[in-house]
DNA sequence: ACAACATATGCCGGTCGCCGATATATATAG
DNA sequence: CTATATATATCGGCGACCGGCATATGTTGT
């Protein structure tokens, strides 16, 4: 088990399963939704990805039911997962903050248009 | 050039080079900095990233220098990476504060200590 | 004088997460 | 009776990342 940073498929994973469990295909519409129509998650990446997180102890299976006839699974964020998520949402939040801070900081160095301040 | 979104060491790099130009070495020092110690890049990522930034043109080589006799490539953040490096912490942004509203506002179902607010 | 370490760039093979394609099955809409 | 939405799952390929290796110079320690 790699402590590698998350990538974003698998963290917008942890955090749709972050308030409620869901299961595999409203998995899918709950990321569409949270990134606003940007992120389209893959049946391949969700799957596989779920598969990881299980063995991994991210997650882990609510239970197994049958909906107007079609089977569902449904996951849960694990303990563990709720810790990694906490960890890297902060780890993000401190990047993120660096980024900003740098680019407002900046020595320009690249062609600026002329009355651009100095 | 895919618009996948940027894994971590890529989103460093081009954070380390937000504020003014660095040379190679130079971006792994900042960067173990940024990052408080959490974060090594190895010169195997550094120059394969480099090479591949500079190919999709987010970044351009400044200049080429000798310090104390050694060969230096200073490399410079260009318009492109700019953009790209806005969009994604802005893109970062929203996904880290999703995540913590939704484990904030979390339905809990896993194992809770008595006592924890319902 | 020699070793060890920091500075500095670069390549190569392996690993692993992501993606597109494909397959299967049921319910509903046209 | 076909298409679309719901729902799960597998497989091959791609590409970013990583560890290891190579190379070279300057500095520090013994």
């Amino acid at each position: 088990m790699s402590d590698r940073p998350l990538q974003e498929p698998t963290l917008l994973l942890l955090t749709a399963l972050a308030d409620e469990p869901r299961h595999g295909y409203g998995l899918i519409q709950e990321i569409d939704a949270i990134s606003r129509g940007r992120v389209r998650m893959r049946t391949g990446t969700l799957y596989g990805a779920l598969d990881r997180l299980l063995q991994q102890g991210l997650i882990r299976v609510e239970r197994e039911e049958v909906v107007d006839g079609r089977a569902r699974k449904v996951y849960a964020l694990a303990e563990p997962g709720r810790s990694v998520l906490a960890a890297e949402t902060e780890r993000l939040r401190t990047v993120v903050a660096e980024a900003e801070r740098r680019m407002a900081a900046r020595r320009a160095t690249a062609t600026r248009p002329k009355g651009a301040l100095a």
